[in-house]
DNA sequence: CACCAGGCAAGTA
DNA sequence: TACTTGCATGGT
């Protein structure tokens, strides 16, 4: 087909790029920040969390020992900002609390585990789903999975480029089966696909004309053998 | 004012 | 298994 367009992740990914050029992501400033934050970071919006975070620091409690020892409710005060504050407030406390049954708090070591088994430490957490996970995988540990979020959902299937029933391993799956796994590829595909979300595929929204992505519409993304 | 934010777990049928 | 609901502050 003369007219037709050669849609692939990859090609969707060099889109989005040149839209938008290279982001420089906030990024913590330990591991262990990186891991709190994606829990804080649980539908909320990152400004928040980033207030959330900065009291923790402040306060000095940003240590797996710190957070185990302090009072829940005076833990849940300093997250107010990241809203739902109790709730977040356990749950940095059942991850502090596996970090130390299986390393002695020791962060490295509980990071440096096999992939595959972290990630099932991770999900066991109450507190932690797929996407959390991931994040922790990818931001914190360093390695190259795929996180997919609300704005993945959302832009792929406004763009009708995948059907409604995927789950979220199923779309994970598509991207990481499409694309060379790259820590920094990773990072980057993920942050231009929130930018896209809040900046062109807004819930409650048609599709937007203006969206780099618009083009792709409608097709089905080619997939490599 | 209404709506939304880089989810997750628990409850219901 | 497949929905629905609670959690909560702060920005647009």
């Amino acid at each position: 087909m003369s007219d037709s367009i050669d849609v692939t992740l990859g090609n969707i990914y060099a889109k989005m790029h040149k839209h938008f050029g290279p982001q420089n992501r906030w990024l913590a400033e330990t591991p262990l920040e990186m891991m709190i934050g994606a829990i804080l970071g649980q539908n909320s919006s990152w400004v928040n969390v980033d207030k959330a975070l900065a009291s923790l620091r402040e306060a000095k409690l940003l240590e797996v020992e710190k957070i185990l020892t302090t009072p829940l409710d005076r833990l849940a005060d300093y997250l107010r900002p990241a809203g739902y504050y109790n709730i977040k407030a356990q749950r940095l406390r059942n991850l502090c609390q596996c970090i130390n049954d299986l390393t002695g708090g020791n962060v490295e070591k509980f990071l440096a585990f096999d992939q595959v088994e972290l990630r099932e430490i991770l999900v066991s957490v109450k507190g932690i789903g797929p996407e959390t996970a991931d994040s922790i995988l990818l931001y914190a540990a360093g390695q190259p999975v795929f996180i997919v979020d609300s704005y993945t959902f959302r832009i792929f299937y406004r763009h009708q480029l995948l059907a409604d029933s995927v789950t979220y391993y199923e779309l994970q799956e598509l991207f990481m089966d499409n694309l060379s796994h790259d820590v920094q590829t990773f990072h980057e595909y993920h942050a231009l696909l929130v930018l896209v979300g809040k900046k062109f595929c807004r819930k409650s929204h048609p599709l937007c004309s203006k969206c780099p992505l618009q083009e792709y519409a409608g097709w089905v993304p080619s997939v490599e053998e």
